[in-house]
DNA sequence: GGTGCCATGTAAGGGGTTACATGATTAT
DNA sequence: ATAATCATGTAACCCCTTACATGGCACC
């Protein structure tokens, strides 16, 4: 069994052929909102592709500097075109910036204001990214990445109203509201 | 260093005293959308966070049942308001639903809408499940617990709204459109 | 002569899931 | 009876990240 990432290199080889270092510069472009890959992965990965078939390895080293470029097989792409086929659609999440605000009830105002500050600051930060990758290489794209990162940049503006709307909240509770109470109900008290 | 998964744990005993159950417990009606948790570290957690002297176990075995209830103590409540006021929003996802769409434009277009329905279906039923913990617990939820889950709505909504006006418009390129070509461009040729 | 990109890899370790193993208690 | 829930744990394994190590080539 092919780990999905076996086959975001195989998908990216089927375009044509690919270094391991042209493959995780395309997932860094692209996949990599929603599909991470490091070098790590991504060699010993190309390794076990070419030891079963799936792709070949070419030799074009040029002067000194190794380099070895590898292609999709017919067996490859056989194989990615079942994955891709079989409908599937896990999707995990670990978000580091909510679980906190999840928890903010524990802290003072001020505080949580920050914990969503900066998940603000953060989701600003990818789109901004996701609008750059839409200006450069927007129009090159097929219709399905055309639509994903549609999807992504939705995503990510939906986020920033969310965080702005909260944050106007939590500010105007903060001066207007109450003499400061650090932990604002009683339910807390009970288990 | 303790793991945010660590911190996961110290958050939710420092509401009171809870055996390795029910933090499962909880984790799964709540935090599991953004931060998810198996028996598999939480009870080897609670260990380690003990030896660290940051919770108490104590038994409570009733009858022939084992049962151990732990607590936080000062010092885990102190890591813990330190570990919430860090500001940090790191931010992972694993969509593979998305990431074989991606990759879609290799399929025929029966295949591509089959794959975007997958993603739909999906996303309804997490939706469906937010929408249940809303109506079951969302009265008892402290503002922090209430928006982020509002924030989970939004973005469901958001996604499935995406899918049926994507799902669409494959529907109606198929049907009225040219004599379908699996592939729809010559870019893909190139390298 | 230096910076930055091209290019390939590995080793250690972290974090997490799954499957298994066991058994008590409670509700139907 | 038997199914569901309460309750605890471990071992194997997987996937992935980070840090390290190395060096060529091109351009300024």
């Amino acid at each position: 069994m092919l780990s999905n990432t076996a086959y975001v290199i195989l998908a990216f080889l089927s375009v044509g052929p690919k270094t391991g270092y042209d493959i995780k510069a395309k997932v860094d472009q692209s996949t990599r909102f929603f599909w991470a890959a490091s070098y790590g992965q991504i060699y010993p990965e190309l390794r076990k592709l070419a030891d079963a078939g799936l792709i070949t390895g070419t030799e074009k080293t040029q002067g000194k500097r190794a380099r070895t470029e590898y292609a999709i097989t017919p067996d490859g792409h056989e194989r990615l075109i079942e994955w891709l086929r079989y409908p599937a659609a896990s999707c995990e999440m670990r978000d580091e910036g909510l679980l906190k605000l999840f928890f903010a009830a524990e802290l003072d105002p001020a505080d949580a204001i920050a914990a969503i500050s900066a998940i603000e600051a953060d989701k600003r930060r990818t789109l901004t990214e996701l609008r750059t990758i839409e200006r450069v290489v927007g129009d090159e794209l097929d219709p399905f990445k055309s639509a994903v990162l549609e999807y992504g940049i939705g995503l990510y503006e939906h986020a920033i109203g969310w965080c702005e709307s909260l944050r106007a909240e939590l500010e105007t509770q903060r001066s207007s509201g109450s003499t400061q109470s650090p932990k604002q109900s009683p339910q807390h008290v009970a288990g």
